[in-house]
DNA sequence: TTGAATTGGTTTCATTATGAAACCATTTGA
DNA sequence: TCAAATGGTTTCATAATGAAACCAATTCAA
């Protein structure tokens, strides 16, 4: 592979943001986090993933500030990883996932996983709004570029 | 690598969207495509990703129905590759990728690129809302889970 | 209208990342 | 107190990736 490339300095957030959570495994343990997988043990079970490579993901999730390392909550001696607030924020990010997921990849009738509101019950959504609460496509939405600082 | 884990089975639908779109390069091309880009050369210039790599991630996201090939629109005889309506869905998800990218990713005062509204000029952003529209953050939404209907 | 450059790929090859399995030290648990 | 589970690390084979070379068809420029 030579090297992949990094997108660190790429001025569009998004590339930013596939550069640090873009690859194959981080969003899906992301996604158990959410869930409240804490332990080294369950992320393995749920994911499949191979020993090493999970090893290897949660280290760079911690080192990205997505995750945390804490003490065990019931005194045990082994370490839980929990979502640092950063990786709580990734959570507009899941839901997208989601939404599109349950648009697009099942067969009509299909069961899948729902997402909703402890206390009501309700389906959760989000949707693209501009600042006054409009809704808009993405043919209405412009991307500003913006001049590289870099090159004055 | 022996065999990616395909995720085709969960009943998680952000699981299967990653399954489908969450590799290296996928989104990133897709954004490309949100930017206006059609053809192989501008893909190709913007991402710097391999030819042959290339290549083969737009056959996939063809074979998967996010892009299509259409012929070109001034007559040339190239094809162009554009979103379809399954692709340009995927536009929360890019927002949702862009909004956290510039919260965390960028220095302070660094500039990067802003998403507006066309006509108005006004930022444009996502939450995670209920049904009735009110916000919801992770910790108060839940995933119900569906039992599995291979078995019954 | 001919020659050169561009476009849109494919092929080949070297290298990296991944996955499986084996291994191991420390903690639970019965 | 012995066995199993936990939380890894190491080793090795293989798959995915990237760079470069190559090539046919198209477009451009003189």
């Amino acid at each position: 592979m030579v090297k992949r490339r990094s997108l660190k300095g790429d001025y569009c957030p998004s590339a930013r943001s596939l550069d640090v959570i873009g690859d194959w495994w981080s969003l899906l343990i992301v996604r158990d986090a959410f869930d409240g997988l804490t332990r080294f043990s369950e992320f393995q079970k749920s994911l499949g993933i191979a020993k090493n490579i999970l090893s290897e993901r949660l280290r760079t999730l911690i080192a990205r500030g997505i995750l945390k390392a804490v003490p065990a909550a019931n005194g045990g001696a082994h370490q839980e990883y929990h979502l640092t607030e950063k990786g709580r924020d990734l959570f507009p990010v899941m839901v997208a996932l989601r939404q599109w997921g349950e648009q697009y990849l099942f067969e009509p009738g299909e069961k899948h996983s729902r997402l909703v509101d402890r206390d009501t019950g309700q389906a959760v959504r989000l949707d693209v709004r501009t600042e006054d609460g409009r809704l808009i496509g993405p043919d209405r939405a412009v991307i500003l570029k913006v001049a590289d600082p870099e090159q004055p």
